[in-house]
DNA sequence: AATCTCACG
DNA sequence: ACGTACGTGAGATTA
């Protein structure tokens, strides 16, 4: 028989330290059990034992270690978010069927350690924990898995005797002589000082024991300054021993028997692992296989006759609840889930003149698909009034994913899940109204509802046809500038090979690093966890004194352009000449889209060369593309959100806010700024709007930290409602646990009761921007929808095709430019009413390029 | 899969 | 003592 003994308390810690926080979306902290879940989990697979004893330490002092007053004086208490997470990960675990052993008195150290000599004698036994300590247990039949996390990945070490001899030289038993004198700080064991790890294996090898070294004391294999060491501290040694040592005899349970898991309490378990947000680890755990007939769901008996056909309009429920997967429509109907095949031409027909009427609302999965269907057919789709993952989005954006199987479990975790596998989408469908009613009402309360029925939703259709229409792109030219480009970087290449003097993959950071740094000895300034760090920002520090340095930035704003931008664009260019991103509306924790494959909101501006790539977005024939963005949306924002008189009276005289901010920050009349000083106060102002620190504002405009300080200072000294602003929003943030939007979207911000004061500081950044960054965002999805709606009002030709967070691009015919870029602006403008006006200004041009101011 | 680097607002 | 501004996505290297 094969038993499992696992250090709870330092697997937990493991897990916790290993993995990065995690929470629900109240709060609640969950690495460390859902480490440890995996961890156990996995052990169990790999070791297959018959009975698993779980042991955990109770917070009392010890019987062992009362032999010495300093035990444990430096030891620190856990931090809070670990330690709410240990009564938790105990009820699961009694929950799932396991066995935890405690003992007052004792350490989980002295109940493995009688565990397992009791168990080794006639069975076999494995000692789970992240702790080399428990190395002296290892024996015949008595193995240690030393488990250590690491990026959120577990590796275990299977320790046996010969292992342990391997590694350190000594038997298992002779650990506890080794650490006698080398001592160990994190369980206050003293040892003898000046002795540490390498004196003290090195003497235990060579004089067997302590007792060995101690009765041969004047050997001259001792040096005497070790000597001298061990004899002043002989009593400490010995204590140190006897500290070390696990207590093998504890009064205890020691038949393995007793360790087998008892049939888990499934109903607790599910609930426990629901609520803690664990949907893989329920999976895992299969508690859906085998439900008992007595135990089926009261509620809603879902029968999951899936019919081939519309679903008959009667069949509906109050509308139409449903999601598209692939080229089949999946209807909850009024008692059944029900397949449209799309392909069909006459299920089509009648899935697509269901869109279009606007007397049934529909209750979809992913609106945005349901819009670009119909696009695509060539229809429009009517009423829709609810998407549950723009639903789900807006109650929580932190989630990675909004996948339709997940939301079920996590709001409906009383809706049994019936069967899993081929089924799990029909099944999941199943649960949609029950889910979409949950949603809404937490909406409600939440006052989102509007945010969703009157921004997202509509910009769902917004999104899909931006993505439909697509941006036409001069193929040929990148192609040539592809070229350009090559010639080029094959010239720097050579170039930097010979002033290495060798040949080496510039792109790797480590090879680079060592020709820099090593081969060349330039001056290293900043490392990163693995090597040197190579940069733009180190480079730039050294390019004045080196042409190599000077070519490597160089080949890397070549390299960049040519792979990312023209290698990564041209193999994404459609059929029809044209690119067609995806523009996600679930992606970012404040509320902007994101744009992939390709990104198309990083498209190079900042830099001469790089900016010639916008030259190949370009308007069809007989076409011009109309851009315009918002000046300066976010400070702007700022300006409302924080009542802040100054600053609105600099925007509504419509003067230039970089100026005004540097009079006031370097104390001079507006009229003898200098450029040097107007750039230093815009980054002072971009920093403000992302919740500054003095330190990165001095490295940004390259001031001393003292005198960014002043900056900073001097800065919400004139813009006190700013300061009142930064002030508010966190201690609102603390109190709530998330911040706001004007327009009610919402961001959780478990940082903010961390005890790490790192991750706090975080918290408290992102509480003062994202209402800044989110409601800028906010507005540019209403003035989005404006546009959508304005265009399709005049019957205009011209097609909204690109969002660039704060610029809007529409591809227009030569002959509406005019009134579009008319449209545009004011829309924009008038998307949202502030204490400041907001301005936008639109331009017109052949090319992206042209059409950019 | 993680890390580094760099493109954008 | 440590790390350092908010929000993204992609490509190349490395382990």
């Amino acid at each position: 028989m094969k038993l499992l003994v696992l250090d709870g308390n330092s697997i937990l810690n493991r897990a916790f330290y290993g993995i990065k926080l995690l929470t629900t979306k109240d709060g609640r902290f969950t690495n460390g059990i859902y480490g440890f879940l995996n961890i156990l989990l996995k052990l169990e697979e790999d070791v297959k034992p018959d009975a698993v004893a779980v042991t955990f330490d109770l917070k009392a002092p010890t019987f062992r270690h009362r032999l010495y007053d300093g035990y444990k004086a430096t030891r620190k208490g856990m931090p809070a978010e670990l330690a709410e997470q240990l009564p938790v990960l105990k009820t699961l675990l009694t929950a799932l069927g396991y066995k935890l052993v405690t003992k007052e008195g004792y350490e989980a150290d002295d109940l493995i350690g009688t565990l397992s000599a009791h168990v080794g004698e006639q069975n076999q036994c494995y000692i789970a924990t992240g702790d080399r300590d428990s190395l002296q247990l290892v024996r015949p039949n008595v193995q240690v898995l030393l488990t250590a996390t690491r990026m959120g990945r577990t590796e275990t070490a299977v320790y046996d005797e010969a292992r342990v001899q391997d590694e350190y030289g000594v038997t298992p038993k002779q650990m506890i002589d080794i650490k006698a004198l080398m001592g160990d700080s994190s369980d206050n064991i003293p040892g003898v000082g000046g002795v540490g790890k390498k004196t003290a294996e090195m003497l235990i090898q060579t004089f067997g024991s302590l007792d060995g070294l101690y009765a041969d004391l004047d050997s001259e294999r001792i040096k005497p300054g070790v000597r001298q060491k061990l004899e002043q501290d002989r009593d400490m040694a010995y204590l140190s021993y006897k500290l070390g040592t696990i207590d093998c005899d504890v009064p205890m349970e020691t038949d393995p028997q007793a360790y087998r898991k008892s049939p888990a309490d499934a109903q607790e378990a599910v609930s426990l692992l629901t609520s803690l947000e664990m949907f893989k680890i329920l999976e895992k755990l299969h508690f859906d296989e085998a439900p008992d007939a007595a135990k089926q769901p009261a509620a809603p008996a879902e029968i999951l006759a899936l019919a081939q056909g519309m679903p008959a309009r009667s069949a509906l429920l109050s509308g139409a609840y449903f999601a598209l997967y692939g080229e089949k429509a999946y209807f909850r109907t009024d008692r059944a889930v029900e397949v449209a095949d799309l392909t069909d031409a006459k299920q089509k027909v009648d899935f697509l003149s269901l869109l279009a009427d606007e007397t049934v609302p529909k209750y979809v999965y992913s609106a945005k698909e349901v819009y670009a269907f119909a696009f695509h057919c060539g229809t429009q789709v009517q009423n829709v009034c609810m998407d549950v993952t723009l639903a789900a989005y807006l109650l929580n954006p932190n989630a990675k994913d909004y996948a339709l199987e997940r939301l079920v479990q996590e709001y409906c975790p009383h809706t049994t899940q019936v069967e899993a596998g081929e089924d799990a989408l029909a099944n999941a469908c199943a649960g949609l109204p029950v889910l979409c009613d949950k949603l809404l009402t937490r909406l409600e309360t939440n006052e989102q509802t509007a945010l969703l029925r009157e921004i997202e939703i509509p910009l769902a259709e917004v999104l899909a046809s931006m993505e439909q229409v697509g941006v036409l792109v001069d193929r040929p030219g990148i192609e040539r500038y592809s070229e350009m480009l090559d010639g080029r970087i094959e010239t720097v290449q050579s170039r930097i090979y010979a002033l290495a003097g060798e040949s080496f993959n510039i792109h790797s950071p480590k090879q680079l690093g060592e020709v820099l740094f090593e081969k060349l000895h330039l001056p290293a300034r900043k490392k990163t966890k693995t090597g040197y760090s190579t940069n733009a920002e180190v480079l730039e520090g050294l390019a004045d004194d080196y042409e190599i340095v000077r070519k490597i930035l160089e080949y890397r704003t070549l390299t960049k352009l040519k792979s990312t931008y023209c290698d990564g664009l041209l193999k994404v260019i459609g059929p029809d000449g044209r690119i067609h991103s995806s523009f996600n509306q679930t992606e970012t924790r404040t509320g902007r889209i994101s744009s992939t494959e390709p990104n198309l909101q990083n498209i190079p501006v900042r830099s001469e060369l790089g900016r010639e790539m916008r030259r190949f977005f370009t308007a069809a024939e007989g076409s011009v593309l109309v851009d315009a963005d918002y000046s300066q949306i976010e400070l702007r924002v700022l300006a409302d959100v924080a009542d802040d008189p100054a600053m609105i009276a600099a925007f509504n005289t419509d003067t230039d806010i970089h100026a005004v901010t540097a009079s006031q920050v370097f104390h001079m009349p507006l009229s003898m700024v200098t450029p040097l000083m107007r750039s230093r106060a815009k980054a002072v102002n971009f920093g403000i709007v992302y919740g500054i620190g003095a330190f990165s504002l001095s490295k940004d405009i390259g001031v001393t930290r003292a005198q960014a300080d002043q900056y900073i200072k001097d800065y919400l000294h004139h813009y006190a409602g700013v300061e009142r602003y930064m002030e508010q929003v966190v201690a609102q943030a603390k109190k709530d646990g998330y911040v706001t939007t004007r327009f009610h979207r919402r961001r959780y911000l478990p940082e903010l009761s961390s005890s790490n004061a790192m991750l706090r500081a975080f918290g408290e950044r992102v509480a003062r921007n994202m209402p800044i960054q989110g409601t800028a965002a906010d507005i540019i999805k209403i003035a989005m929808i404006r546009v959508y709606r304005r265009l399709q009002e005049e019957h205009c030709k011209a097609r909204l095709i690109l969002q660039v967070h704060d610029e809007l691009i529409v591809e227009a015919p030569q002959e509406e430019a005019q009134k579009v870029a008319q449209i545009v602006s004011r829309e924009m403008e008038n998307a949202c009413e502030m204490k400041v006006r907001l301005k936008s200004e639109a331009n017109i041009g052949k090319t992206w390029y042209d059409a950019k101011g």
